[in-house]
DNA sequence: ACAGATCATTGACCCAGGTCAAGGAGAGTG
DNA sequence: CACTCTCCTTGACCTGGGTCAATGATCTGT
C-alpha cells in the first residue's frame, strides 16, 4: 500500500473504500504542499479539481469587484472542500489561500463521479455536504445576530475546541477575516479583554478559566 | 397517473425517475397545505421529511435563545428544504413558516435514503445540494459587503428576476427579513428611493427602466 | 361590523464597528 | 546591516442602520 494510500484511509470521506476503488483514486490524484499565502485556486477560475486538506489550514473566501472580501470558512484537517463545481457550474464559486504551510489532496472531479457509485463514498460524500450547508446556515446567522466579541469566542470554541490555552496558528488578520471583522477591530477587541482580565494574549493565547463557565455560548 | 405522480414529474428533482419509482415515492409521501404564517417544521425537532415547494413561498429561518431570527432563504417554488438532516443529525437545523399560502411535498426521509440509488435522482439531489451550498456562499458575503440597499435590489432581481414590475406577494416585514433588516430601515429605505424617483410603490412595485442599466448588480 | 392583533410608518436617539492615517515592530532579502 | 514589506496597534472620526416609542393603517376571527 502506497503512502498515498494511507493517507486517503485516514479522510473520513475515504475510509470505507474497498481496496481497489482505493488504488484507483491514488493512482489518478495528487497531493499538492503548499506555502504560506499561496493560492490554491482562484474563485471564478476552471474546476478540475477538488480538494481534501491533509494539513495545515486554508481560508476559503470570496472578493467582490470592489475588492472587498469575505471569508467564508478556515478549513479544517481532513475536511473537503472545492468541491461545489463538480457538476454544472465547472467553476470555483471562491478562492482559497493557504494561512500557513499546508498540504492537500487533489482529487480529478471527472473521476470523483465515477466512485460516487459507490454506496459508502457517496453517503459520506453526501454527509459532508450537508454538514457544510448547517456550517453556512450557522455561520450566517452568527454573522448576523452576534458582534464581534461573541464571533470571537465561537470561532475559538469551533476551530480550536473549548480550551484554556490556544496555540493561535495564523496571523491576526487572518483570525479578523475568519470572525468577519477587520484587523483594527479585533486588535481593540484584545486589548478589551485583556484589560477585564479575560484572556492574555502572549506566545499562546489564554484564556481564564471562569470564563467558558460564565458564558455558556449555547 | 395519479394527480400527485404528476406534481412530482413537475419538480426537477424527480423528473427523471421511471414509472415504478414515481409510483413508490407517491405511495409514501404526501401534498400538505399551509396556510399563511403556518409553520411546516421548528429547528431542533426531528426531522422525519423533507420537502419540495410546489406553490406559494417558504421563509427558512435561524433563532437564537434571545429570539433574534435570522432569515436564510425565501425558498422559491420547484426548489427542495428541509433536507439537511438526512442522515446523522435528524433533527432540523432551521425552522420553516409559511410566507403565503403554500403547498408542499412531503417525502419521508427514511424512503429517500433507497431511492439515492437511482443515478439520477441522486445526481439531481447532489446538484440541488451544490445549488444550496453556492447561495448561501453568495448570501454570506452578499450580507457581509453589501448596504442595505445594494441587497434590496439583489433580492428583487434573485427572486422575481430582473424586471420592471414586481407583485410582491410578502409583506414588507418578510421582505425585510429577506434582506438582513427590519421592517423601519426597509420602511426608510423605500421612502428615499421614491423621492429619488427610482422606484414607486403602489398596488405593485415598478422601478424605473434606466435603473438596471445604470447599476448592473455584477 | 367590531375589537384585538398584527403590520407599517415616522421621529429621535445612539453606538458598534468600519475607515483613514500614522507610527512601530518584526522578518526576510540582497 | 540597511531597506523594504507586511503586520500590528492606536487614535480620531463618522455613519449605517438598529432600537425604542408613538400613531395609523390593515387584517382576522367571531
Amino acid at each position: 500500500m502506497s503512502s498515498l494510500e494511507k493517507i486517503l484511509r485516514e479522510t473520513y470521506l475515504f475510509r470505507d473504500l474497498d481496496d481497489d476503488l482505493i488504488k484507483k483514486i491514488a493512482g489518478e490524484s495528487k497531493t499538492v504542499t503548499l506555502a504560506t499565502k499561496e493560492f490554491l485556486f482562484h474563485e471564478g477560475s476552471e474546476a478540475s479539481f477538488f480538494y481534501v486538506l491533509l494539513s495545515g489550514s486554508v481560508r476559503v473566501f470570496k472578493a467582490s469587484p470592489d475588492g472587498r472580501e469575505t471569508t467564508i470558512k478556515i478549513v479544517q484537517q481532513g475536511e473537503m472542500f472545492g468541491e461545489a463545481a463538480i457538476f454544472e457550474n465547472r467553476v470555483y464559486p471562491a478562492s482559497a489561500v493557504a494561512v500557513n504551510k499546508s498540504g492537500v489532496y487533489a482529487l480529478p472531479v471527472a473521476n470523483f463521479l465515477r466512485i460516487l457509485d459507490d454506496r459508502n463514498v457517496r453517503n459520506e460524500f453526501i454527509a459532508s455536504l450537508m454538514k457544510k450547508l448547517r456550517y453556512l446556515t450557522q455561520r450566517l446567522h452568527e454573522i448576523s445576530t452576534y458582534d464581534v466579541e461573541e464571533r470571537f469566542f465561537r470561532f475559538l470554541r469551533d476551530h480550536f475546541g473549548e480550551r484554556y490555552s490556544y496555540d493561535i496558528d495564523m496571523s491576526k488578520k487572518d483570525l479578523a477575516a475568519a470572525i468577519g471583522t477587520v484587523p483594527e477591530t479585533l486588535s481593540r477587541l484584545i486589548l478589551r479583554l485583556e484589560k477585564r482580565g479575560i484572556i492574555t494574549w502572549g506566545k499562546r493565547l489564554e484564556i481564564q478559566p471562569r470564563f467558558w463557565e460564565k458564558t455558556p455560548l449555547d
